[in-house]
DNA sequence: CTGAAAGCGCTTACAG
DNA sequence: CTGAAAGCGCTTACAG
């Protein structure tokens, strides 16, 4: 076997107890040895064994992670929500507790008050889908004060303190969506219309910079002719894009950068343009599913939700059990196409 | 915490040692004793601790399990290996070892020389490429007859006693291909080649089918013109599609439904049609990468190769650690379709 | 066929 | 600040 707590023992001439506070960075140790087993430690390439960890630390305090989702009506977490809960269960081994809590969408007070109750609750770890604002950000920053340890997931937030954010590079997802509207241009000039729930959301305004970076530099024969902001609401998507459609009867192709598509879809059908213009969505919920299937969406662009979930408890859990950091502080989701013939 | 050995064993009035005797099917225990013994487990719902079976394997005879890849030459199969190395990585901790051994090609010979090397050097489980052939079949139920588990990953075999296929579902990728070809459709009729490596190989031949049954359903105006078998070799593919492009100049796309593109591609720059031929591919090797990047490939089919990898060696190693089997004998990869822009 | 015991590697309450 | 010891759940060589 390998290196092991009782051979740096050995070699610092201390006992099992002391190399495993001083590895542990816990309090207690004179620094002097402390420094010195670490360094045993690092010189021999010692790794601790997840497995003996995992099985001494069923006799004491469990540990425990609190995830906050805004995620209230959005379908699609529900394959993040996957994701978390297979991590959950492999931690279960470990003795790692947990508790999830919702939020409707964005809400950006429901959220700090949520964030409170965790912080009443007593949790080691946070998984967290923030909203974009300083006051997210400052009391994600006074929690990791009191040890509590923050991954981000799907979306990010600057200046927080937080471990890791496990999500998507918007831009880079807003150049997909343009280049499958780019593949299906006939090669004349064309128009297409983009729909957003917000420029305020921070993944929207990107993918909506990712498009327009990518039809000025690979396709010039598309432009776009009206940006709509539908709220991620049905209702507005449906009367707005109607609207836009009737005015503009030639439009090549339209692309949902957010939710509220199914408002939007309706219209397209109504007005008979099913199949006709080129479609293109984020994600896979049922609604896109279905409409893939009944060719009215041509191709959406999807980004590992399940992943997202599943890496963003499993980041948080080594850190919690083992001290260990991501290789990155920011772990990018694939980005990738599917097509009624992909499901 | 829950139900452990322990308990299970004062239930049963009998020693902890029996009780792990009889879950784990060993022998020497009375037959009666043992039926109680797992009836009261089932009832009580016990579920193994996996750190504390990972902890006491470290004392004991390891577990060992071979790798056998028809990979030499193929670069799709580094990221297959990727997810191999890393779920290898991860069984290390219960100590189990490891054997990895490559043929060139789908070479039967070699693969039945390399099934016997490893019976000799004693495995536990075997991760495998196979080829399709009964030889092969026959080999792996032998080897399952003398305890050896069998995960087959790629591609499968039939009748071959395997625990698992992890792979892909070659009939859907074709779907996926055709998909592409249609959405690229200018609503004319157009003409399209394909090219294989040989008719014979499994995943080809079936791919095949999902194009022409797509094309035949849902895009009546796209012909195949021709099929060329490049035999997966470069110099080959060159010739062959060149000759068959200045034949058919008018052709809309070709489609790479194996390896060998990069012959291929060659002969379609060579011919000044880089950007205009619509290209799709399978996979994501270097050569893709590049292609994709150059705009000579539009689009390619991909198929999770590092989740393959993964799961095969991860299935593998529960199985033999835990006796635990896959909830579905065939684990269906992910089929999706990448560009320039997802890179 | 069965039980008692040792030990896998790590952690912490306890005593000093 | 440090060490000796117990114990997390499971497995097997050993003795009977």
């Amino acid at each position: 076997m390998k290196i092991t707590i009782k051979k740096i023992a050995e070699v610092a001439g201390v006992s099992r107890g002391t190399v495993d506070r001083a590895l542990n960075r816990r309090k207690g140790v004179n620094p002097e040895v402390a420094r010195r087993v670490i360094e045993i430690a690092e010189q021999l390439g010692y790794q601790p064994d997840l497995a003996a960890k995992g099985l001494a630390a069923k006799r004491y305090t469990p540990k425990k992670i609190g995830i906050l989702l805004c995620s209230g009506g959005n379908p699609f977490f529900d394959e993040v929500l996957e994701g978390i809960h297979d991590a959950l269960d492999e931690l279960k081994v470990f003795e790692v507790k947990s508790s999830v809590k919702f939020t409707k969408g964005f809400d950006l007070k429901d959220q700090l008050k949520k964030l409170d109750e965790f912080r009443q609750e007593g949790i080691d770890g946070l998984v967290i889908t923030p909203v974009y604002s300083e006051l997210v950000a400052e009391k994600l920053k006074a929690m990791k004060r009191e040890g509590i340890t923050v991954v981000t997931i799907n979306t990010d937030i600057d200046d927080s303190g937080r471990l890791a954010y496990v999500g998507c590079d918007y831009v880079k997802s807003g150049k997909a969506a343009a280049g499958l509207l780019g593949m299906m241009n006939s090669g004349k000039e064309e128009r297409v219309i983009l729909v957003v729930g917000s420029q305020m959301v921070l993944a929207h305004a990107q993918r909506l910079k990712g498009i327009f970076d990518t039809l000025r530099e690979d396709y010039k024969n598309i432009r776009v002719s009206r940006i709509i902001e539908n709220n991620e609401d049905d209702e507005t998507s449906y009367q707005l894009i109607k609207e836009a459609l009737q005015e503009d009867p030639g439009l090549m192709g339209i692309c949902f950068a957010g939710a509220g598509h199914e408002g939007g879809l309706r219209a397209i059908k109504e007005l008979g343009l099913a199949g006709v213009l080129r479609v293109v969505t984020y994600d896979m919920t049922d609604v896109v599913k279905k409409n893939l299937k009944e060719n009215v969406i041509f191709a959406t662009v999807c980004q590992e939700p399940y992943k997202q979930g599943y890496l963003g408890v499993d980041i948080l859990g080594k850190y919690l059990l083992t001290r260990k950091r991501p290789a990155e502080t920011c772990v990018y989701m694939h980005i990738y196409i599917a097509t009624k013939y992909t499901l």
